[in-house]
DNA sequence: TCGTTTTCTGACCGTATGGTCAATCTTGAG
DNA sequence: CTCAAGATTGACCATACGGTCAGAAAACGA
């Protein structure tokens, strides 16, 4: 947080709206997908005019990657959780904690992220094919150096990430189905703990660093 | 395979384009949900006139309601690993890889899934209330009983379950990403092989069966 | 062969959508 | 206070979409 700017009513405004518009158009790119989402229903949604949409945001493409931009920073922030941990122990189990409020949190944006890549990432592809890599590649290189240090099983670097995204991401992207399996109700704060501990608990066993 | 029936040309006919049609519309609705869907691309790729699909599916929805319930049909049938299994090792096992065959051959039904669900269900809510509610308390129970067999250790049935859902499924909603980290090939049969036998070891270790 | 049923399809329709624009109102610097 | 720049919005447009339908063609039973 830095000290709280002296903003013109005019940034004020521009600023709030779009939040306002960003706030709104996750929530429906979310529960629509791109090509259900309209511009109408995600400017109600906002409380403004739809014409008032096209003024901050050229088209509908132009929202929806910035969307998606957004929740990719968010995800990108919780690998902080990683670097500088001394065992798998602790940089793992700091990023599916990290991970998992995240999901709790943005499950929208999560959901957006999910299917864009399921659609074959049509606006996005460069950032998995540059950021993504590297920051994949970089961790893979911190889990090589945890197992030549005995401190893991020799597992698949790449494996082992796609488990835990897989396995954190479901708790946002199936949230629906899990409400549903749950008797329709979400999960309590002592269930999503539980959910966090199980998840952690098999996977670090499962990787020989419990 | 019953013997192969004598069928009238009417018949034939009216099965190898429900076919043709149902192919094409799994690849469709997958590849940009629902929403971005249009009959015109699902009949182009079917080779057939648009009116054509409306002869057979009165409706976008029909059409879609059919592709759900086909991949939930498959998916509910992995489920016979699970039975008859005399310890987690094998009836987990058994469950993972065949749940991740599924999303090897059936990748675009797994999206089509995926992409119902997170958007909340709307056409398949009563099967989540019903048919897969029975099913996962059905497992969770074996999973309890082999726990309480001291056959592995006690973990909550459900975030397993979760678990297992989540692991395998994103091989295939997850797939262009996994695709794109692996230098934009697909993943080789041997690459297959190495992912399935990551997530069991994790898992099953994971959980004491191993 | 004939009449009936099923299949097929081009042309068409009402609607909803993304996007535009000119007119109006608001803000802030000088 | 003045006025240029920014913000707002109702009305409008072209297009694309799901769906319809009447009539032609093919398949079939008798």
């Amino acid at each position: 947080m830095t000290a709280p700017e002296r903003l013109s009513k005019r940034d004020a405004i521009r600023r709030e709206n779009e939040r306002l518009i960003l706030s709104a158009a996750e929530k429906v790119f979310a529960e629509a997908g791109f090509g259900g989402a309209t511009m109408q229903l995600i400017a109600d949604m906002a409380g403004l005019p739809k014409a008032n949409l096209h003024y901050y945001f050229a088209t509908k493409e132009e929202l929806y990657r910035r969307v998606v931009q957004e929740i990719f920073e968010i995800w990108l922030h919780a690998a902080d959780s990683f670097d500088n941990a001394p065992d798998p122990a602790t940089g793992i189990g700091a990023y599916i904690d990290a991970k998992m409020d995240i999901s709790r949190r943005h499950p929208h944006g999560s959901k957006v992220w999910a299917s864009e890549v399921m659609h074959g990432a049509p606006v996005i592809q460069d950032y998995l094919e540059t950021t993504l890599r590297d920051w994949t590649e970089g961790r893979a290189k911190v889990i090589e150096a945890w197992i030549d240090a005995g401190l893991m099983d020799p597992v698949d670097p790449r494996h082992l990430l796609y488990m835990l995204w897989a396995t954190t991401q479901h708790y946002a992207d199936f949230g629906h189905q899990i409400e549903t399996l749950n008797g329709g109700r979400p999960l309590s704060d002592r269930q999503w703990a539980a959910a966090k501990q199980s998840v952690k608990a098999i996977i670090l066993k499962g990787i020989g660093a419990a």
